[in-house]
DNA sequence: TAGATTGTTAATCGATTAACAATC
DNA sequence: TAGATTGTTAATCGATTAACAATC
């Protein structure tokens, strides 16, 4: 029955549910794998083989209940389950973050932010808390938060990340343009580059430029 | 002698150009298909089969060059090339950007922000202008900028990137939690969808759990 | 020359697509 | 029942890995 699901189709995950949360606003309670994969530039098939990897969510002759659907892959990405989580660097990007990224609608409670700065000690932002940051290691032994948020600059994402996993965090959300994935394999490691997407742009306009 | 680039090379080319960069940093000069790839996690063959599709950068019985590597992949990157870029939606996210991210080192020169807020219009940040939404069109004509950064409330997300690419734009950077890629396919867009790589990361630590 | 390591071809593996029987 | 569409198996395609001759 478990069958072993692909890096592929776990990142097309997120996509589905942001589109059957979309389509259920605007009312529609049935689509068919050939409409869904339409709307989101895949194959019918390919919507199909993904959503057997967990189970027969549909029915045939009629299509997959956008509902279900939706409960099913929310389930599955377990936004259900409310999580909660640190976040260290509440510089710029980490304010902007706190500020603007809705934590709950992810299934995640944002409990703490840690800082060097003592200006921002003892503030809140939009209702978190700036922490020291010598109390991080006490603050995650007390309240176990499940993912750590890594804002803060590169050359102290290492160790930060380590001191994390030492109090037992359960996931990195990497914000630093580090490869934290290769040291710590033990607890997976989620990497957002601004860098990495920006040069991959550039080169697809360069791309383009030739073809003109 | 044009092989066709696959998808999955193009995105691991900044990853092997932030690695030289490190690598070039210790004053390594030379580096073997063998160690770049363990220390990123790739096989030696496919750190050859990538470099191939641009052609020879190595030597047999060597290994290749760091310095000749990193300005080659650069090259092909182009971050040799000095672009520009505008932001729109200078609100949280918008400028914490601007403040954070190096523009400079990924061969992007961002020339101007847009925003609807009266109380930002005239301002600067981080040295960049600070202009009226409804400058944006006659601005983007007379500047032709290469690319747009879209960094403002996903309503407004569809009507902007089109907006862009009537004026020229050559290339968009998403921040929008939309699917602007389906849309406009005449123009190249990377995505950086914080909320799908943080759903990601909760299915996997969720994974996890059930493991222990 | 001997050792090392590339460039490149062939083999393998995995993911996507096509096809179709099952069934609502 | 007839039409539609799933679930699933088989075929195809592409990407990764292995192997090895070329050569520095």
């Amino acid at each position: 029955m478990e069958k072993k699901v692909s890096q592929a189709v776990i990142k097309r995950l997120p996509r589905y549910h942001t589109h059957l949360q979309e389509l259920r606003e605007l009312g529609v309670t049935k689509i068919s794998s050939r409409d869904l994969g339409e709307k989101m530039g895949l194959t019918a098939s390919q919507v199909r083989q993904d959503f057997n990897c967990f189970g027969g969510f549909g029915q045939q002759g009629y299509g997959y209940p956008v509902d279900g659907l939706l409960e099913s892959i929310g389930r599955i990405l377990r936004l259900d389950e409310m999580k909660t989580a640190v976040l260290v660097g509440a510089g710029n990007l980490g304010s902007a973050i706190i500020n603007n990224f809705n934590f709950l609608t992810n299934g995640f409670r944002l409990i703490a932010a840690f800082d060097v700065d003592a200006g921002l000690i003892g503030t809140e932002i939009s209702g978190v808390p700036v922490c020291a940051m010598d109390t991080l290691r006490d603050f995650c032994r007390e309240h176990r938060p499940d993912v750590g948020v890594l804002t803060l600059p590169r050359e102290y994402a290492h160790e930060t990340a380590a001191l994390l996993c030492d109090c037992g965090i359960r996931g990195i959300w990497n914000f630093t343009n580090i490869d934290l994935h290769l040291e710590i394999d033990t607890v997976p490691v989620e990497n957002v580059h601004f860098a990495e997407s920006l040069m991959v742009l550039s080169y697809r306009i360069g791309d383009r430029t030739k073809r003109d």
